[in-house]
DNA sequence: CATTACCTGCAA
DNA sequence: TTGCAGGTAATG
């Protein structure tokens, strides 16, 4: 479940490598609806003969810049993976988009599930105002007086809030669970209720949680491998998510962590550090 | 607010 | 064979 963490590993892995490289040939596009805006002839010509200038994250899309001003945007959904390997080597099973480059490699975007989506924008204006359109402020960047105003326009629970794309971008349900347990915040507590003390927790846990599962190069739980298919870290450092059963870790705690449903969502807590109120 | 659709792999 | 996993858009 690629979130943050993942998607800003790769894009630091994908610039290292494509940053410089010239587009020869786009293929795959086998699954239409996977890009809303663009065929593959579309991709094609917009990309090939241009050169990789950029390749940024927001939230969690990546953002593969162009030389005059063309965007490939991708966005990996729940299954979807982006990693380089060289173009002699055969395209695996549920490859739906190919862009080989001039230095011999290619990156090809994988997703079983087809959730993923590829997007094609001419202009910065156009990507802006698509990405503006759909996301918050960049959770690494926000001020602690910043968080304030978020919170206060929220009436609803601290746990859907997280996940709501529009108030913090790149959160997903893995991070959410693991900053509220950081933050000794109960998920289901009102976003807007909580003290300016439960505040300080919360901005310190978003900050700490997402970049140290950055340092780790994410958290391969399912499907997740960066840029050069390797798997991260992370996961083998998670406090609450997936660990029903568990004793909480927190100094002389021990309670059981439990699952339940938040938010339509699998959600994992220890109810003696995150107390409903 | 909640629910459903989109998809497939995998566990029960 | 059924149902669950979950990011997001669309729809009650």
């Amino acid at each position: 479940m690629p979130e943050l963490p993942e998607v800003e590993t790769t894009a630091r892995g994908l610039r290292e490598r494509i940053v410089g490289r010239r587009v020869v040939e786009v293929g795959s596009l086998d699954w239409p609806r996977m890009a809303p805006n663009a065929t593959l002839a579309a991709l094609a010509e917009a990309t090939v003969g241009r050169t990789f200038e950029s390749v940024t994250r927001r939230g969690k899309f990546v953002i593969a810049g162009l030389s005059g001003e063309v965007f490939l945007v991708l966005h990996r959904k729940m299954s979807g993976n982006l990693v380089l390997r060289t173009a002699d080597l055969p395209i695996v099973p549920h490859t739906h988009l190919t862009v080989e480059l001039d230095d011999g490699w290619r990156l090809d975007f994988i997703d079983p599930r087809k959730f993923g989506r590829i997007y094609l924008f001419l202009g910065r204006e156009s990507l802006d105002a698509f990405l503006d359109a759909r996301l918050g402020p960049e959770p690494l960047e926000i001020a602690r007086r910043d968080l304030d105003r978020l919170l206060d326009a929220r009436r609803g629970r601290l746990k859907s809030v997280l996940l709501d794309q529009t108030f913090l971008a790149g959160i997903g349900n893995l991070y959410a669970d693991e900053i509220l347990w950081e933050s000794r915040l109960h998920p289901e507590r009102p976003a807007s209720s909580l003290t300016p003390r439960e505040r300080d927790r919360l901005h310190t846990a978003i900050r700490d949680v997402l970049a140290s599962a950055i340092e780790r190069r994410g958290t391969s739980f399912a499907d997740y491998v960066d840029a050069t298919g390797e798997q991260g870290s992370n996961q083998d450092y998670l406090q609450v998510y997936g660990r029903a059963g568990l004793p909480c870790s927190r100094d002389g705690c021990g309670t059981l962590i439990v699952r339940r449903v938040v938010a339509q969502r699998g959600t994992w807590l220890c109810t003696r550090c995150q107390p409903p109120a």
